[in-house]
DNA sequence: GATACATATGTAGGTATTGACATAGGAGGG
DNA sequence: CCCTCCTATGTCAATACCTACATATGTATC
C-alpha cells in the first residue's frame, strides 16, 4: 500500500467518488497536503480494487461520459483506520524556496526581492483560501468539528494546519523581503 | 539540472566539500529543507563535473580513505545565482501526518492521541535544534546576518524558516492532542 | 584476533511521480 | 460547422528518489 492509496481511501471513506472526482479533490489547494495526477490515480484505484479495499459500479450519464463510482469496503475502512496510527516514517521535507533562500547571497538583489514578494502574495492567497474554508467549517459544522469521530473534525484539523502553515510561510516571505529591501 | 544539483552547488559555493561531506550536510535536520542520500549525490556530482560546474581533486589521507574534494567553478556560481531568481514551479506539498489527521476519525482515539503526542515531541526537538542554530548565528555572525551578500545571511534566513515551520507544526500537533484528549 | 564503527565512493534494482500522449462524448459559442 | 472546454478514463516513457548491495581503509573496543 502506498500513501496515495491511503489518501484515496480516506476520501472514499467520506463519500463514493469517481477517479475524476478524486483527481479534482487532489488538485491544489483543495487536496490538503497530498496531491496526485489522474495518471497515478486510475492505476492506484485498480490496485485498491484488486486488494478488495474498494469496489466500483458504472454510472450511466446522458449529459456527459459515463463514470465509475468507487465505494470503500469494510476492509478498506479497517485498513485506513489502522494505517492512521501506524509508525510514521521520518517526513521528507523538501522546499525549493527555502533552498533558494539558502543561495540568495549569490543572486541579484532586485530580482530576488521581486521573487519573494511574489511568493508572499501566493502564500497570502493560499492563507486566505484556507481561512475561508476554516470559517465555513465553523459556520456550517460548529458541532461536528468538536466530535473526533466525525469526518468534519478531521477535515477541520487538516485545514487548521493549512492556515498555520501558510500564515507562517507568508510571514517568513515578508521578513525575507524586508531584509532584501533594507538600506 | 535537477534541484539536487542546485543544492549541491549552493553548498559548494560556500566551501569545497567531498561527496561524503555533502551527504552529511544533506542529512536531516542539518540539510535545511532539502536532503538526499549518497547514492543520489555521487552520480549528480559526476553530472555537474561533466557540465563544467564543479571540478575535483583527490586528497590523499593517511588516517582515513582518500577523498575527492569538489570545488565550484565560476560558471557553476553563475548558474546557481541565476537559478535562485528563476520562475519557481508550484511547490508540491506532501505531508503524511496531515493526511493522517484528515483520516483520524476512522482511527482508535487513544492510539491517535499517542501518535500526535509523539509527533509533538519530535517537532519540539527539531524546533529546539533550529533555535539553537539561530542563536549561534546571532552570537557568532551578528554582523553578517544583516548583509544579504553574505552566505551567513542566507543560512540565517533558512534557519528562520526552520524555526517558524517547526514552531507552527509543534503548536498544531499539541492542538490536535488537546482535541483528542478532550472530554 | 574479532567485531564494530566512521570514513569514503560507488552501482543496481525498484518505486513514486510527472508529463505527454491517447480517446471519447456532450456543451457552448462563433 | 468548427473550435474550445469540461467531463471521463486510460497508457507510456522518463525521472527523481530510495533501499540495498558492494568495496576499502583505519580506529577503537572487546
Amino acid at each position: 500500500m502506498t500513501t496515495l492509496g491511503f489518501a484515496l481511501l480516506g476520501l472514499l471513506a467520506r463519500e463514493p467518488l469517481s477517479g475524476y472526482d478524486l483527481a479534482q479533490q487532489l488538485k491544489k489547494p483543495v487536496g490538503f497536503f497530498w496531491h496526485a495526477r489522474h495518471s497515478q490515480i486510475y492505476p492506484e484505484l485498480a490496485l485498491l480494487e484488486a486488494e478488495g479495499l474498494v469496489t466500483h459500479r458504472v454510472i450511466d450519464q446522458t449529459d456527459r461520459p459515463d463514470k465509475k463510482l468507487y465505494e470503500i469496503t469494510g476492509q478498506g475502512r479497517q485498513v485506513v483506520g489502522d494505517w492512521v496510527t501506524s509508525p510514521l516514517p521520518v517526513p521528507a521535507v523538501r522546499d525549493e524556496l527555502v533552498l533558494r533562500a539558502y543561495c540568495v547571497w549569490l543572486a541579484d538583489r532586485g530580482r530576488a526581492r521581486a521573487m519573494f514578494e511574489e511568493q508572499a502574495r501566493i502564500h497570502a492567497d493560499s492563507l486566505a483560501h484556507y481561512e475561508a474554508i476554516k470559517a465555513w467549517f465553523e459556520a456550517e459544522h460548529h458541532e461536528q468539528i468538536r466530535d473526533i469521530t466525525s469526518p468534519h473534525f478531521a477535515g477541520y484539523a487538516a485545514v487548521m494546519r493549512g492556515v498555520g502553515y501558510e500564515r507562517e510561510y507568508t510571514e517568513w516571505c515578508r521578513w525575507v523581503v524586508t531584509m532584501l529591501a533594507a538600506e
